[in-house]
Order: structure tokens, then sequence, then C-alpha cells
DNA sequence: TGGGACACGC
DNA sequence: GACGTACGTGTCCCAC
């Protein structure tokens, strides 16, 4: 019993030194292999687990093979002597793993492995075999099954008999006749000329063996095969048997001896550390101590403050030339007031300071602010922010890392500088979760860990930003970063910096009103279910519910019952407790995330929310808010919508402007499909859902219900964010059929829009991935996958992410634009928020009118469409009341 | 500490 | 017919 792997080292090393670029450490010597055949061996232990496990060699050069056919392996390029040093070094990991490894003179790794496996499948031992080599095929049997590695190193086609026969039609014992016919030009095996896979195949499919074909020549079809055959009868049968694994190996020890053992971490550690393998040491859950920290890296040269540094940094400042800028804050929480250090590049010559040294440096402090002196940025934001709170101005900044790398691919936008740094073949820059730890683990570095990190990444962002310079250009992508996204970063930072002003009062008091509220309502459900529990949990709740009230279930979590809200209201009829806790729930939330939360992110000096807008998260280029987040406060629900009453102007006498655009995505939608009958009814200027209800109900203006009008809305919903059929179904509470009919029907109705959905995936298919009008991509890597799901999934999102993505650009345009204007004119009033398609001022009274025409307008302008672009306006005293 | 369930906005 | 279904953020619970 138990798991044995045994692994194929010749032919996994290989397959990693030829799928991994020609890594080194800084000493000049050749990982990659290394590095891939040790993230092979980390993910077997962790995934399979075997309880045996051996790694095979190849020994020497000649073999038993060599005696019947001395052109075997002829062919063969030379090992390459990059990847032959390394196999001591793979070696020795084995040793400190404490995983056996063998060879033996004149056999190969795989007549090792056969001849094991055959043992193993005596005592009835699951059997695993990893290589990259299809001959090993021959082996599989119930027992054995070959883990065939894909075109990556990590990923493996996994090989039993029945797989198999899927693919080949073929008993394992057939793969070795398979070779013997077709050969294989990579041992130099000849097989059969003229023969390859197909034939052979079929082939065996009539005569089962080579022997059997050979025996049956005259019955084969096809007269040039039949001469092939005949001449080469002892081709095939030398071929074949150079193929057949030898399973007699003088091993010379048992399954027993290949008991997998703790391996010796300390070793282990020590190799990674000479070799570099920073994000295995991680893996493998060793500690990072600063003492490796200091082997782990090549260290990046850095200056201190001094008069000499001074004046040569001067110097630099003063001929304006091109300089990457760090400013290193708390990278956990966004507005950190504390600086750790700021660090200088010029791709030579680094340099680190502190807070004080900063403050000291009065030519830096102008540098800084100075809009004519070129800097390079990660996270360009943060830094203006972090300055600001310190007293300094940051201008110039030509390039931001974080947007590049954002717009360049969104899925992977939010990535930390180290990650990025690594992607472009920068290993020398540690993440900051090992720098610092994360989490309760956090801690402050020695000064030298410090100054040392924060230069490398002032170094890194010099080096990268050209690097991703190249490939912004190459998208066409200049102008969505030029013209949009770097402008708009000091546009958001305007408005983290301006904050909301918060009517802390009105807050608490709703805060007692919810409390009291929550109050009576936990006495009446304690009463209604017989006893007291925890409302909050989803788990007492169901219990109470479904166990104790015996109420019918309608759906059921992973975890349990179901207790969200569309069950509830399907279960509000059978109980009274039902509406109590729907209603509880919804205070609580009211309470807990809009009225503690908001008021815990209050600034106790200024009364102000600060939140911060991501620039660089969602994969359709909308923002996000967090810290708090401004984007979801309550507005359907008016006892929720109340909260907006503690958004208020910072300025007496001043008012909130509130600047929303009416159905941006529809007419995002219209543009990109040209559909006439949408184009024209938003020229037209009609109500859009009752317009829908009106085509896909076939009914006339007056005919359209409030339901009619509702279904229609959902469908437009459902079309703007990508949702399924399913989806609609469950928003509609109607069945998946009664959704699917629906659809089909809008799109008879607007045909242009069916037109561009279809051609939409078919372009996401060839090039795999879609753009919005201003070329910003998402990549959508599973557009072509087999499963029908992830598949189905991919599709959505090519049809959703242009209309999204467009809206997003179009309010962002807007964004800056108006930022502009009112820098350009001196105007008092100020951008607070963005959620989505709604802009929000506070305004003083004298530019009341000024500002409405001038956000109605650049937003209406933002971009020329088939259809016009609609702003609605309104103003109030608080948020709540600009509606 | 981390994942699941739930709920808020667009 | 498949099997789980816009995105992102925050809070609470509960097993670890």
């Amino acid at each position: 019993m138990g798991k044995l792997v045994l692994i194929d080292g010749n032919s996994i090393a290989n397959r990693a030194f030829y799928a991994l670029p020609l890594l080194t450490n800084k000493e000049g010597l050749y990982t990659n292999a290394v590095y891939g055949f040790a993230q092979i061996i980390i993910k077997i232990v962790k995934e399979i687990k075997p309880d045996y496990m051996l790694v095979a060699f190849d020994a020497g050069k000649v073999t038993f093979r060599h005696t019947d056919y001395q052109d075997y392996k002829g062919k063969r390029k030379k090992t390459p002597s990059e990847l032959s040093s390394q196999f001591p070094m793979l070696k020795k990991l084995l040793d400190a793993l404490q995983i056996k490894h063998f060879e033996l003179e004149e056999y190969e790794a795989d007549d090792i492995i056969g001849t094991i496996s055959k043992s193993a499948e005596i005592r009835e031992i699951e059997t695993i075999i990893y290589t990259g080599d299809k001959d090993m095929l021959q082996l599989a049997s119930d027992k054995v099954s070959i883990f065939l590695t894909r075109r990556g190193i990590t990923e493996v086609d996994i090989f039993g008999p029945k797989e198999i026969m899927d693919k080949y039609q073929l008993t394992p014992k057939q793969i070795i006749d398979l070779k013997g016919l077709m050969g294989d030009t990579s041992d130099n095996i000849p097989g059969v000329p003229g023969v390859g896979e197909k034939t052979a195949i079929k082939l065996l499919h009539q005569f089962e063996t080579v022997e059997g074909v050979l025996e049956n020549i005259e019955k084969v079809s096809g007269k040039k095969l039949k001469e092939k055959l005949a001449e080469n009868k002892e081709q095939a049968l030398l071929s074949k048997k150079l193929a057949t694994i030898f399973k007699e190996v003088p091993i010379g020890f048992e399954i027993d001896d290949l008991k997998v053992k703790e391996p010796d971490l300390e070793e282990v550690k020590q190799l990674f550390i000479n070799w570099e393998f920073n994000t295995l040491i991680e893996r493998l859950g060793i500690e990072s101590t600063e003492n490796n920290l200091e082997k782990d890296y090549e260290k990046i040269d850095y200056q201190t403050y001094s008069k000499e540094i001074k004046s040569v940094w001067n110097e630099k400042f003063h001929k304006k030339e091109q300089i990457a800028l760090h400013v290193e804050t708390n990278y956990e929480k966004t507005h950190d007031k504390e600086i750790y250090g700021l660090a200088l590049s010029d791709g030579e010559e680094q340099v680190y300071l502190t807070l004080e040294e900063m403050i000291a440096w009065t030519e830096l402090k102008e540098w800084l602010s100075d809009p004519t002196a070129p800097k390079w940025v990660y996270d360009g934001k943060r830094i203006e922010m972090v300055l600001y709170w310190n007293n300094f101005k940051l201008n110039g900044v030509t390039a931001d890392l974080l947007l590049s790398n954002y717009i360049l691919n969104p899925a992977d936008g939010g990535n930390d500088l180290a990650k990025i740094a690594k992607e472009h073949g920068y290993n020398d820059l540690q993440a900051d979760d090992i720098i610092y730890g994360k989490g309760a683990k956090k801690v402050i570095p020695d000064p030298e860990v410090i100054m040392e990190h924060i230069s490398s990444k002032a170094y890194i962002i010099y080096s990268l930003v050209p690097m991703l310079n190249n490939k912004i250009v190459e998208n066409k992508m200049e102008k969505l970063l030029y013209d949009i996204e770097l402008p708009l970063s000091r546009v958001l930072a305007k408005m983290e910096k301006n904050g909301v002003l918060i009517d802390v009062n009105r807050l608490e008091q709703m805060g007692d009103e919810f409390n009291q509220k929550l109050k009576g309502l936990t006495d009446e459900i304690y009463e209604l279910a017989g006893r007291e529990f925890n409302i909050n949990s989803p788990k007492q709740l169901g219990e109470i519910l479904f166990d104790k009230l015996q109420l019918p279930v309608i759906k059921k979590t992973k975890t349990g019952y179901s207790t969200s809200a569309d069950v509830l209201e399907k279960l509000e009829p059978y109980h009274p407790i039902i509406g109590k806790i729907l209603h509880y729930r919804q205070l609580g939330k009211l309470y807990s995330t809009y009225v503690e939360g908001l008021l815990k992110v209050v600034d106790p000096e200024t009364h102000k929310i600060h939140t911060s807008f991501n620039q660089a998260v969602t994969a359709t280029g909308r923002l996000s808010s967090t810290d708090p987040n401004l984007q979801n406060i309550p507005i359907r629900l008016e006892e929720g919508r109340k909260i907006r009453q503690a958004f208020i102007p910072s300025e007496s006498e001043w008012l909130i402007l509130s600047a929303d655009y009416s159905q941006i995505e529809l007419r995002v939608l219209a543009h990109i499909s040209e559909d006439e009958n949408l184009i024209q009814a938003f020229i037209d200027d009609l109500d859009i859902h009752t317009k829908t209800a009106m085509d896909v109900f076939n009914v006339s203006e007056h005919e359209v219900t409030s339901l009619m009008r509702r279904q229609a809305k959902a469908v437009n919903f459902g079309i703007v964010y990508g949702i399924s059929d399913y989806g609609l179904s469950q928003n509609l509470n109607i069945s998946r059929k009664e959704a699917g009919e629906f659809i089909d029907k809008y799109f008879s109705v607007f045909s242009g829009v069916k037109n561009y959905m279809t051609e939409i995936i078919k372009q996401a298919k060839k090039k795999g991935y879609v753009s919005t009008l201003l070329n910003r991509r998402r990549y959508l890597p599973d557009i072509n996958s087999s499963n029908y799901n992830i598949r189905s999934f991919a599709e959505r999102t090519a049809m959703n992410t242009p209309i999204q993505g467009t809206a997003a650009d179009i309010i962002k345009i807007a964004m800056v634009r108006i930022a502009n204007k009112i820098e350009d004119r001196n105007l008092n009033s100020r951008l607070l928020l963005q959620v989505h398609d709604e802009l929000i001022f506070e305004v003083d009274p004298i530019e009341i009118d000024l500002m409405k025409t001038l956000v109605k307008e650049t937003m209406e302008e933002a971009m020329d469409l088939k259809v016009p672009l609609k702003v609605d306006i309104n103003i109030g005293k608080t948020w709540y009341e600009a509606k």
C-alpha cells in the first residue's frame, strides 16, 4: 500500500531547461533547470503526498542498447553545458530534500523506473511516473499512471490505460509496437520509413503487434506500404527492441528504501539562497530571516545623505535629468502619513534619504514640485499623497509603472512592484510582504534593509519604465496612458486630499435610531423563535428557521442552509419572523458598515473622510474605492439612503452637485453595435426600458405594464453586465427557459446588438483580448476553453467589457477635463467623488450656474458617439438632497 | 488568520 | 445538456 512517485530526472530537467529562460544567480551559475525541477518536486510533495519517491537519471553515454544499435540516440544534440552543469546541483538538492536518486552505468532512467514500477505493481503500490517522455506510456497499468508534462513544466496530462486507449486506441504494451513502426527521431530509432503515427495505429488495430504486422504483410493495403514493411522487417524489430523498457535492472535496493523522509530544511534553504530561488523559499514556508535577505539578492548600491551627494544630485536636478523616484510608506495602509524613506535613481547611482534629510534638502523639495523636472514612479498617487501629508508637493511625473502595468494587463495591474520586476527578469527586488511581513507578523526591519529595499525600488523603476513604455507604444496605448490614466491620477489625488465632510452628529443620531430599532427587532425575533441566538450567524439562523420552525428549504449552500435575502423573501408568507429578520439584516448592515464603519474613518481633526481610489484593480477599467468604499453608499431603500444626509459640503452655504450619466452603457452599446433601433431610441430620447418593453412584448407605449417595464429593465441590465439566462432568471424570478426567450426576443428586435455580440466573440477568440474605444484591453485566456462554463463566462466578458470599459473611459476623460477647467478658471468648486457613472462635487454658490453648465457640457462632450450622451444634474444641501 | 455568507453600490 | 454564472468592498461568523 501507499503511493510511489518515480521521476524521470533527465527528461524533467530537460523540459525545465528549455521551458524556462536561462536564469543565472549572481555568481553566473545557470539555475533554470534546477529551478523548474525544484518547482515540480515541491508541487508533487504538496499535491500527491507520496510515501515513496525516487528520481532516476541516465548514466553516461553508452548503454546496453548501443550493443544492438550503435546509432542509438545518435542524432541527439550534445547536452548543452548550461544544462549539464546543473545536474550536480540537482543531485545536491535531492540529497538535501532526502529524496533518493539513482543511476546505473549502461542503463537509462526509463529502465530503472520500469524495473521499480514492475515490483511496485506486484506489491500493489499505486505508482506515478513523472516524465516528459511518451515512451513511458508503455508502463501504464491499473496501478501505474504516467504524468506526462505538457508544454509548461508543472502542468501534466495524466495517462492510465484508459486514457491511452482514448487517445491512441492502443493498449500500453502496444505503445512499444507503435514506436517500433513509426520510430522516434529524438532517440534516433529508425522504425519503418514512411510509417507515421496514423499508419502505425491503423496497422496495430489490424494486427496488434509489430510481429503481427510483419507476418501479415500481404494483407496490408497499399502497395508502397507493403514494400516498405517488407524491406524494413529487421529494422522494425530492432526498433521495437530499442523502444522496449528493460525491467530487470540490477538496482540493488527495495521500494522500502525509497520511503519519503523529512527534508533537511536548513540545507535546502542554504541551497535556495545560493541559487536565489526566493519564491521557492516562500513556498516551502521557510522563515525568511534578515540574515538570508542579504545573501538572497544582489545588493543595489546606494549612497546616503552627505554634502557631496547633495551637490552631485543638485546638479542632476538642475539639468532636469530623468530620475526615478520612490517614497516608501506603509504599504498596507493607503493613507498612512509616515514616510519610511525616499530614494532616487538615475540608473547608475541611487541615493537614500530619511524624512529629516528630505526636509533639510531644499533643492530636493524644489525638484519634487517642479513640473518640468521629469520623474518616473510606481504609484504616483500614493507618493503624491504621502508627500502632501508631509508638506511636500509633487509635480512632473511622466511615467507611473503601476498605471502602465495596469493598462497593459488589467488582470495583474495591482501587482506589487517586485512581481512586475520579476516578470521582466529583474529578480533583485524583494516583495514588500517579505521585507515587512504581513498582518500580525508585520515588523520594521533593520534600517539597512529598508534603505536597500527602497533604493532597489528606485533602481528597478528606472530600469522598467522604458521596457513597459515600449509595450505601451506597441499596443497603441499612449493616448490612454498620457491623456487619461496619468492625468487622472492627479485628479484622484486631489479628490482624496479634499475628502468629504461628514456631519458626524447626524450620523451618530442615525446610529442611535438604528440601534433602537435593532434592539426592538432582536427581542421580537427571539420571541418568535422561542429562544435567543445570534441572528448574524447564518448557521444559527438556518437552524432556527429550518430545524426548529420547519420552514421549507429553498436553497442550500456548501456549508448548510442558505438564508440569503432572496430565499427569505420567498419564505415571508410562512412566518412573521422572516420579515423581522430581513429588516434586522438591513439595519444591521446600515449600522455596522455605514454608521460605525464610516465614523471610524472620519479624520478627527477635519471631520472629513478621505477615501482612496484605486486606479489599477478592476478588470474593466473602472475605479474602485476603499478605506472606506464610498462607491456603495445606500440609495435604493429610503432608510439607507438617509445615510447620504451625512455627506455635506465642507464650506458653509456651499452645495452638493451630483451629475450622472443617463444610461451610459446602453448608449455606448448603441454606438459600438450600430444597432439602428437602439440608436434611434436614444436620438429620440425615449425611456429606454419602456421602449425595450414595447419592442420585446410587441405592445404600444400605453400598453406597457409596470411588470413589463421591470422585466425589460432587467434584460437591459443583463445586456450591460453580461449576465447569463440563468442570471436573468434569478433576477426576475422566472424560469431559465423564459429568461432565454426574453433574450432571444431582445436579439430579434435589436439585431445589430446580436451581430455585435457574435462579432466581438469571434474577435476575442482570434486575438485573445477585447478592447474599449480607447484601446483599453482585457485579455480573455479562457475564451477558447473546452469547458462550456468557463468558455461561456469568457464570452459574456468579451461582450460586456468593451461596453463597461468604454463607459469607464468616458467618465475618466470627463473627470480630467473638468479638473483642468476648474483649475484654469481658478474656480473654488471641487470634485469629491466618482461612482462609476456619476460625479459628485461641492460647489461654491456663486459658481453654481457656471458649474452646472460646465460639468454637464464637459461630461456630455467627453466622447463623440453616434448617440448623444445625456447627463442629469441635481443639487442639494447634502448628498441626499442632490437627487 | 482566512474563507464563506451576506449585502451594498453600479 | 453540461454547471454556475457582472464587479468590487466590507462586515460578521467560525473553523483553524
